[in-house]
DNA sequence: TCTAAATTAAAACGCATGTTTGAAATTTAG
DNA sequence: CTAAATTTCAAACATGCGTTTTAATTTAGA
């Protein structure tokens, strides 16, 4: 039988969603609680504090989609030959499979992502560069690979142009979805984005550098 | 003789300065009125809230850079052929004559954008959509001259993932450009970025679509 | 110069936040 | 079954915020 929800894992969840929906500073301990069920003073008990629960909610994910990702790129590796779209079509399986995780999976993960780059700037990276620097180191020898034409730095600068377009197109992903089907009468499903965004990035990272 | 620097002036001068450097929530009206050696009470005195003190600092920019892009895009059109890459160009004087407005204005209006974007979603485009409709269907009208094959829904996408890579960057920036100079040595002024941004976001609304 | 309007100033208000407290309730273990 | 450990709970705490108030001061016009 299953084991009943734990009170740390009914904050967790409600923290997520919230969190994915409005961003860490929007979200407050009161509401994570009202939403969780729970006692406001819970999360001080079971995390620490409310920088803790941040990290506990990204953890949850990162846990699951960074291994993926690295399989994914040791696959690609094999191949003899290899360009930037290939290496964005590989965070397509880990990141559906977020869907394992929670319900929303995929499309929370990538608010959260957003949010975290956009509100707690330095810390998200280094946590990703302590915890993950084999898989982003993987990431970049990839990209090498495809673009082996341009400079480290010009490809440093493109990666992170690459993820702030991923992390405001999360971010403000509802508004402008919303925009869309005002303008277009066409919706757009919150998964169906990274299919306009990966043609849109991969092209960025391999145009000419003048 | 110069007349002595008003109260108002002085709000506006350290509020935009702050804003830009930490974004408008995260910045308090204690920082800016201690900021700027004038009375806490002053700025709802002369602007009436927090909120009108923002649009302040943002119309006074707007008001110079939009009718210099305006000027940029109508010269643009009168040429028989057009690409992205000459479109996104339009922006780089207009931007550069911001330092007229203020020592740092090119920086500062970017940031500025940027975390208007990334804090008040929608309210940012409503503002510009009704003060500068006009110029935003000149850059539309730019922008499918320079791509015809491209439908407008997935001419909206790419435009708001361009604007989302120059608003992370702008956020970032100062993140960013501390990490590559530390990882590569070499340092890139704020103002440099750009160069770096506008082959990438060309490349990318070039891209083919699938 | 005198008076009325505009501006500055200090203080407090009302509210929301994350966190802590200490007792009550519950679960766990011997 | 009981005692100890864990967890829940209501309440309060400390802090910072935008805003308002009320009085003092400066400015400008008759």
């Amino acid at each position: 039988m299953a084991k009943r929800e734990t009170t740390k894992d009914k904050i967790l969840n409600a923290a997520e969603t919230l969190f994915a929906e409005h961003g860490f500073e929007q979200t407050s301990l009161r509401q994570i609680t009202t939403e969780a069920g729970v006692n406001l003073a819970s999360v001080n008990y079971h995390f620490g504090s409310k920088k803790a629960l941040i990290q506990a909610v990204m953890a949850r994910y990162l846990a699951v989609f960074m291994p993926a990702l690295q399989g994914q790129f040791q696959q690609l590796a094999l191949q003899s030959s290899i360009n930037s779209r290939q290496v964005f079509d590989c965070f397509r399986e880990p990141l559906r499979q977020l869907a394992s995780v929670r319900k929303h999976g995929p499309t929370y993960f990538l608010s959260l992502l957003g949010f975290a780059y956009a509100e707690i700037q330095g810390h998200l990276r280094r946590y990703i560069m302590t915890h993950f620097g084999e898989v982003m180191q993987l990431l970049q020898a990839m990209m090498h690979r495809a673009n082996p034409n341009l400079s480290p730095v010009d490809m440093f600068w493109r990666l992170h142009f690459v993820l702030g377009t991923l992390v405001f197109t999360q971010v403000s992903g509802p508004a402008l979805r919303e925009i869309a089907a005002a303008d277009f009468g066409e919706s757009v499903r919150a998964d169906q984005i990274i299919d306009k965004l990966i043609p849109f990035v991969a092209g960025g990272v391999d145009a000419a550098v003048l």
